[in-house]
RNA sequence: GGUCCCUUCGUCUAGCGGUUAGGAUAUCUGGUUUUCAUCCAGAAGAUCACGGGUUCGAAUCCCGUAGGGACCGCCA
């Protein structure tokens, strides 16, 4: 049988750390077994999922290399969930209620002072024929909730292992509102029946939610599905992931110019036995990646984490790999001036700040204006080469008798208006013999 | 309140009854770079959440407690 994995969000948000590490499982999970990896957009929440999030949800999964061999939106299978309804319907699986949600809010509130199960008490089930139809003369519609008749609900997992839920101890789930929309219980059991799922890979926010889908799967057909639940990502507080932390999200990664393969080898490698490197490609993560090294316990995103990665991979780049880019950001930048600068950079699109500063005109007044004085008189002819500088500050030192920091650093803020950056016997090439006369405003 | 889960260096983790509790990363020190970064070498860092129990022996097994998380939605 061949593995089939998905990947399905809900298009009312932006993708974060926490999704697209579910995306990459379920990728890694069917690339290692040759089997196959469907997105699927869950929008049957019509209101909540918007278009843009949809092509954003895309864009990142293609930005960061994760394909996939097949898509759909469940919003176009509602035929299909309204057959599998009258399936359930038929077999006596589901019945009508007709509580507005202000009375099913009540209802529940009224449970938690009594400190009981905060459990639907299956009224509905016991409405008579009479009391439907006054219901509906009312124009009231009924939702649709299954009734769960497992009382514990076992399974193995790939992750957790044993699991043993108590399924009296959770509400028996609507599966169809008012309005005739199915819910994502329902819809997903549907379509990963329908679709060949032969692995569910998601957080462990859906554990107790598993137990009530297999019953559901199980009702619908015979379950097939190995299922397998990862912890959940915190953020770096401690506090849980939101959608709408936009600090996280993989857009905001991508608008800070941060590497896909950094954000890659983070979600590789956090929250597992693996080592915490910069992997070379995502080859390389597929090469590596064993379902068991996810840690059953949830791990803190370190952004300070993310950085280190970034900047590792930054230094890495050889010119001709980010020439293209480099060049969008500066024509003037070639080989030589790549190599200068990487070092000093977090990110590739820093290196602006470098542009600035070698190509442009403004002068600048030094503060120990007696000493930068001394050295510009002093300052070597052309052609200049990796010697000059070494020259250059022997010449300074003799004549001034500074050395250390005080030699060096004068010059260093003289010329760049940095107390740092990359080595001065390659920077002052990059910048040039009149160049430096220019800047240094005497 | 109920259900399910988690807890080992700052962080991510290895560990499956006997280990000097291992690694990665971060940190610190030294060397290289006449700064920073890189690189190399080294160091420090964990009363294994706490309390009991089982055992000759517990991070490891059992019970309890505490802390944290998830779920108990006409969201996904």
């Amino acid at each position: 049988m061949t593995t089939v994995t998905r990947f399905a969000p809900s298009p009312t948000g932006l993708l974060h750390l926490g999704n697209i590490r579910t995306a990459l499982i379920n990728w890694l999970y069917a690339r290692t077994n040759n089997g196959k990896f469907i997105l699927r957009i869950d929008d049957t929440d019509l209101e909540r999922s918007k278009d843009e999030y949809i092509s954003q949800i895309k864009y990142d999964l293609d930005w960061l290399g994760i394909d996939f061999d097949e898509t759909f939106n469940q919003s176009s299978r509602f035929d299909r969930y309204r057959e599998q309804f009258e399936k359930l319907k038929a077999d006596g699986r589901i019945y009508p209620c007709y509580e507005t949600s202000e009375e099913l809010e009540r209802k529940r509130k009224l449970l938690i002072a009594a400190g009981g199960k905060q459990v639907y008490d299956r009224s509905a089930m016991e409405l008579t024929d009479q009391q439907k139809k006054d219901y509906e003369a009312e124009g009231r519609k009924p939702h649709w909730r299954f009734l769960l008749k497992t009382e514990r609900m076992k399974w193995d997992d790939l992750l957790k292992g044993e699991i043993d839920i108590d399924l009296t101890s959770l509400s028996d789930p609507v599966l169809f509102r008012e309005d005739g929309v199915p819910l994502y219980t329902f819809s997903s059991a549907v379509d990963d029946i329908d679709y060949g799922i032969t692995n569910v890979i998601r957080g462990d926010d859906h554990t107790s939610n598993t137990a009530v889908q297999v019953e559901i799967i199980n009702a619908l057909d015979q379950n097939k599905i190995t299922f397998a639940h990862h912890a959940l990502l915190k953020a770096s507080t401690g506090d849980k992931l939101s959608k709408r932390d936009n600090v996280i999200s993989i857009s905001s990664f991508r608008e800070a110019n941060m590497e896909p393969i950094s954000i890659l080898s983070l979600l590789a490698t956090i929250g597992t036995s693996n080592s915490i490197e910069l992997k070379d490609n995502i080859d390389q993560i597929k090469s590596e990646f064993k379902l068991s090294t996810i840690s059953t316990s949830p791990g803190r995103i370190e952004i300070d984490v993310l950085n280190a990665l970034n900047k590792k991979q930054v230094q890495k780049y050889n010119f001709s790999e980010i020439e293209e880019r480099l060049k969008k950001i500066d024509e003037k930048i070639d080989q030589k001036f790549w190599e200068t600068i990487r070092g000093n950079l977090n990110v590739v699109e820093d290196i602006k700040q470098w542009t600035d500063i070698v190509f442009n005109s403004e002068t600048i007044k030094p503060s120990d204006k007696d000493y930068i004085k001394i050295a510009m008189e002093l300052i070597p002819d052309d052609p200049w080469n990796d010697e000059t500088w070494g020259q250059w500050t022997s010449a300074i030192k003799e004549k001034t008798g500074r050395k250390g920091k005080e030699l060096f650093l004068p010059l260093r803020e003289a010329f760049t208006g940095l107390n740092h950056g990359p080595e001065m016997k390659l920077l002052i090439q990059l910048l040039g013999r009149e160049k430096i006369i220019e800047r240094v405003e005497l």
